[in-house]
DNA sequence: GCACTTATTATACACTTGTATAATTTCAGA
DNA sequence: TCTGAAATTATACAAGTGTATAATAAGTGC
């Protein structure tokens, strides 16, 4: 028999990692952490398996930066719809609760993977350094929006009221999006936008509906 | 040397099969879901491997029996402070928002189970339909008592209006559950206790404060 | 006290897991 | 065109996985 190795192109490091992550995340979404193995990721990448050790010390340290890039894409798909300049900073807010009960961002495929990821935040230590921090640039965000559409209304609150609002609404924000991926089927089309407008609106005290 | 089998004691299939349950639960809280081999659950268990296939036909099928016991014993766990007898609808519904986002049910191992199992609720029509039954089954308590306090208070509303309360407060309870469940040391004492009163307060127009 | 059912243990198996290491191939620079 | 570094493949390994099957022990009813 001939044996032929697998040809292979070089790709920078940058793509092939790349390349690896986004197949972790695939396969992550679609089976699960445990379908998830180096053999797996290795194939859905186009790739041997002994590469991943190459550019990851160790699996979890490719679980880990997986589950940095969804969280960051996560956010970034959620303030995407706040880059065109909206009239005032309480349109922003309003736009931005939809944009999170919403597919994209509200979905079964990232509520797979987050869940796939959550579990192992509780005992790896840097799973839940990442999680610290997505969590905190995402609120810390929605709280800079709420404090500017305090000020539009003319009613600026110090920075204790401002960090009790975002974790509210940041709570009202997460429930529905959970409930929105996880039973897509079990609300009307613009529901869940409509309540969370309307639930953050109440909680902040101000009108969000156009 | 003497080859001298493990001694055991019969048990009622009901016992046995519940101790299968709660060690694969203890399993999973603590380490994830790759720690619930069928060998650590049986030694958990105090029973040999083999002995998991005699209850369950698949392990699967332990998985799932398990996460139903937990998505009851969590539901049990929230209702069960209003078994005392409050004085009104309204302090039922301040006590059973402090119970949703504190200790036992707002606990990190508690997160740990649910996260194991609800990545599974999107390919698994088994564990969909147990997730349906327990996501209803939890907003529908909280439809009645949130309907029973606006009748308290000579404010009685109609069933649409009740169902969009329950979505918007179970949201808050459900964000808050998470943030306090995940980032247990991020929050003061009360303080996402005292957030989610005046949140579900705020969105339902109701003073829930003592 | 004996037979019978079945709960329980023991053993075996085929397969998958992550990782380690050595052999190759690619490509850039001289 | 040749050389050297490193990207990539190939192979090996020890441990762990779920499951199937046979042997054994425990308790129940007679």
């Amino acid at each position: 028999m001939v044996d032929s190795r697998k040809s292979f192109k070089r790709e920078s490091p940058d793509q092939r990692q790349d390349a690896l992550i986004e197949a972790t995340l695939s396969l992550i979404a679609s089976g699960g952490p445990e379908v998830a193995t180096v053999r797996n990721i290795a194939m859905e990448a186009g790739v041997t398996p002994g590469l991943i050790r190459h550019y990851f010390l160790t699996k979890e340290d490719l679980i880990g930066a997986a589950y940095e890039r969804h969280m960051t894409t996560m956010r970034y798909a959620t303030y995407a719809t706040l880059e065109r300049d909206l009239p005032s900073a309480v349109a922003r807010l309003a736009t931005l609760v939809t944009a999170s009960v919403t597919p994209p961002v509200a979905d079964p495929r990232a509520l797979a993977l987050w869940a796939g990821f959550i579990q192992s935040v509780q005992r790896d230590t840097a799973m839940r350094a990442i999680h610290e921090k997505t969590y905190f640039q995402f609120r810390d965000q929605l709280q800079v929006l709420i404090g500017e559409a305090f000020i539009e209304v003319g009613q600026p609150k110090n920075k204790a009221d401002l960090r009790r609002f975002a974790i509210a609404c940041n709570a009202v924000l997460d429930g529905l999006w959970l409930e929105g991926s996880a039973l897509p089927n079990s609300f009307k089309a613009g529901e869940l936008s409509a309540i969370g407008i309307s639930s953050v609106g109440a909680i902040l005290g101000l009108k969000l509906e156009v």
